[in-house]
DNA sequence: AAAAACTTTCAGAATATTTTGAAAATTCAA
DNA sequence: TTGAATTTTCAAAATATTCTGAAAGTTTTT
């Protein structure tokens, strides 16, 4: 396999994964793009790279530094804006971590809150609505506070044993 | 607010937050409909309640038993095929999670072992390029055995933990 | 074996999401 | 300022996903 032919895998395997974890596919592979180049790109750069319009790589590019996934860089000189991708796998792997809680546990949290404080258990029906509700919430906060703990605490065990591995 | 409210909210919120964990949201209606409904329910009445088609209903009752959320039930005399959703809500986080894995990390290591094997570290390009890959497999091994470890050992200090709370 | 009761399938319709591209807005150099 | 270069916006088009409903398939009863 030659290297031209790994990086175009890489790019589509990363778009099509991407996918299935409610990022979009352009959104993808244009980070792909970016974390395989080496050097900074601008926006007609990444639109002859990937084929796709100037309002879409925009829009994706705009995303992607909300994710806090790519960085904007001005070169002197230069009139056009580039980008260029943080490369540290693990800070990745933390901001779309960070990302995913925000937006998929965060606000189940918020609703069964909501929920609980709307229902008085004066009825043994809604005392068992009450009990979902509370579950629920617990299993939310647990999903949470891990994964916080997980991702912050640079001095929690589990994370420290694995950055021993994973900088070899 | 009202038990048939608040079970309609409930309904209503689980549907709109499952698009955002790809999970779509018909699923996640019928899913919550029965985790509230306390006996087990036939096709025509979940169709009833969430005014849907009979071919909906049916396609999505499968899925939620693919992930097994939900079992069948054949109650004597009946020649409908009832539903009930599992109730213990440790098990369902389980189950979402364990179905999360499998759909959304284990792709993504089989994927860097294929580009891992393809390419030879002959060039300092081609050394980059396995360097990210490689970093992107450990990361990807990393979340898959810590998760893992997380759901399957009931032993889990930190499940333990988090059990003596959530059984309160 | 036929009919009734029920479940599954799937092509086309409906809906939702993503993409385009040209116009508007912004930035910068002269 | 002006105007050229660049970025942003957004309505319409393209694409992808989900849903419907009727026909086909199964299972059970008579």
């Amino acid at each position: 396999m030659e290297l031209k032919e790994a990086k175009d895998k890489f790019i589509h395997t990363w778009g099509t994964l991407a996918t299935q974890w409610g990022i979009n596919r352009t959104m993808a592979q244009i980070h792909a793009l970016l974390l395989l180049s080496p050097k900074s790109m601008n926006a007609d750069e990444i639109m002859a790279d990937l084929q796709i319009s100037r309002g879409n790589v925009n829009m994706n590019l705009r995303d992607l530094m909300d994710w806090g996934l790519i960085y904007k860089q001005l070169l002197p000189g230069e009139r056009k804006e580039y980008f260029i991708a943080e490369k540290d796998i693990w800070k990745v792997a933390k901001q779309i971590a960070k990302e995913r809680r925000r937006r998929e546990i965060t606000p189940l949290i918020e609703a069964m809150e909501d929920l609980k404080e709307g229902i008085q258990p004066d009825t043994a029906e809604k005392e068992e609505f009450l009990k979902i509700v509370n579950d629920i919430s617990k299993v939310s906060v647990f999903a949470d506070t891990t994964l916080t703990s997980l991702l912050k605490s640079e001095e929690n065990w589990l994370v420290n044993n694995f950055m021993k591995i994973f900088s070899k």
